[in-house]
DNA sequence: AGACTTTTAAATGTCTGACAAATAAAAATT
DNA sequence: AATTTTTATTTGTCAGACATTTAAAAGTCT
């Protein structure tokens, strides 16, 4: 580990990536601990602030964790599922809206990957996460629901069936998908109509999921994503009419 | 932007997460110029060395970046796909790595996204994809070629499959999905009659690609995702045996 | 007046040294 | 033997200083 002090790179910086080099290179195993900042200071021949940089830019990246005291110290943090999940949110959510990615675009990314549990989820799901999806439908259909509280129960349906295909990478890159999607979502105002249909395709959806038919719960999906991208396309012919 | 002196979280932590609160809430907009890390300091009531830690925090993320100089200071930072995939790269190879993730599930999990893109890939690739792929088609046929020349070509022969779909958001998600495998891959070592069915499976997935077969194409990457757990299947049962 | 050079001011990057707070181990006491 | 106190170690925070970079302002020359 060592860095190059004719860079005109942060040291902070350096640091950062020397050791999460040796991490991601397994030099450094889950749970071994650092040397003290002190020690890391006099290695790299910077100052004890500087390191502190260097491990805070690891520690945002959950690659490490520090605890204080005697025994103390930065130690190599076992990136959780649940860890990489809100990391993945954040990013996604900001990469659609910086960069003003179109609605259209991040729906058919977002169908596509579901479809692509759909049929793990049809063999595989447990009955609670069916009563999940059931109960979200239940939700749904409640009078007096808020819009925001309708997409938020729509994201819960969607993460109970991704979940379904118990396969935790599915999970994780699916949680981006469907998360960031929400503010997207939220944009869009629902009608007691337009509400109806989008509970009559869940209920087909989880039909075919209980029932183990992939291809129904996939067509189920695909109609889905065509009625979401119409409304979409409605609320915004509207608001440029209205212009 | 405030911060709770009473907490017990680290100062600098919360600093980070009020500002990247106020990133995704779109209360600081990209390029906007934050203030200078003394006034920052004096906002938060804290040395300037605490708000440092907190900025790097957020550079680590690419949510700021910095500039020095008379003009400089820490600006809101575009969050570009191409910051957004090595980021993505980098947490799902340590998550699988980490989280001892079988290789079936990992390979499961990269098929079913892959599969999400071919019809999309099948209907928009451009020829330049397409020569991609026929290019690393020819490329894996070489004779001589090592078993991580062999995949780091695997990977850009998915790789221009993926981007086939001209969904960036697809494109992103995947890249975690396909690149994090690679290290899975390599454990694997590739007979010339191996790579001889890899190579003929290729090619039915780019021909159907070419054709506009969205089906055949799913179909061949299924076929693919058998053979490659079948042979991770013989290279993990050869090593247990020999144990 | 215009082009070039020098100065200045502002900002981040780094360093030093200090103290606070937490924590576990060691020592002392009951 | 159990409990309390002390001690040492480590991270968290602070204050102040200086180095470096950068663009704008001021000055100088043609």
């Amino acid at each position: 580990m060592k860095i190059d002090p004719n860079s005109t790179a942060d040291l902070s910086a350096q640091i950062a990536t020397a050791i999460r080099d040796a991490i991601v290179a397994g030099d450094l195993i889950v749970d071994e601990r650092l040397p003290s900042e002190s020690e890391l200071a006099e290695q790299f021949q910077v100052s004890r602030a500087t390191v502190r940089e260097g491990l805070k830019r690891l520690a945002a990246q959950s690659l490490i964790r520090t605890q204080r005291g005697a025994t103390g110290g930065a130690f190599v943090n076992r990136l959780s599922f649940e860890d990489a999940y809100s990391q993945q949110i954040t990013t996604s959510t900001l990469l659609l809206s910086m960069n003003a990615v179109s609605f259209d675009i991040a729906c058919e990314a977002r169908y596509a990957l579901e479809r692509a549990c759909a049929p793990l989820s049809a063999s595989r799901r447990t009955a609670d996460q069916l009563a999940t999806m059931r109960a979200e439908i239940f939700r749904q259909g409640q009078p007096g629901l808020t819009d925001e509280a309708f997409c938020a129960s729509d994201v819960a349906f969607h993460r109970a069936l991704v979940d379904g295909a118990h396969n935790p990478v599915l999970s994780y890159q699916l949680a981006g998908a469907v998360e960031a999607m929400q503010p997207l979502m939220n944009m869009i105002t629902f009608t007691a109509r337009d509400r109806a249909t989008i509970l009559a395709l869940h209920t087909t959806i989880t039909d075919a999921i209980e029932s183990g038919k992939g291809d129904a719960a996939v067509a189920g999906l695909s109609a889905l994503e065509e009625e979401t991208r119409n409304l979409a396309a409605d609320v915004f012919a509207r608001r440029a009419a209205k212009r």
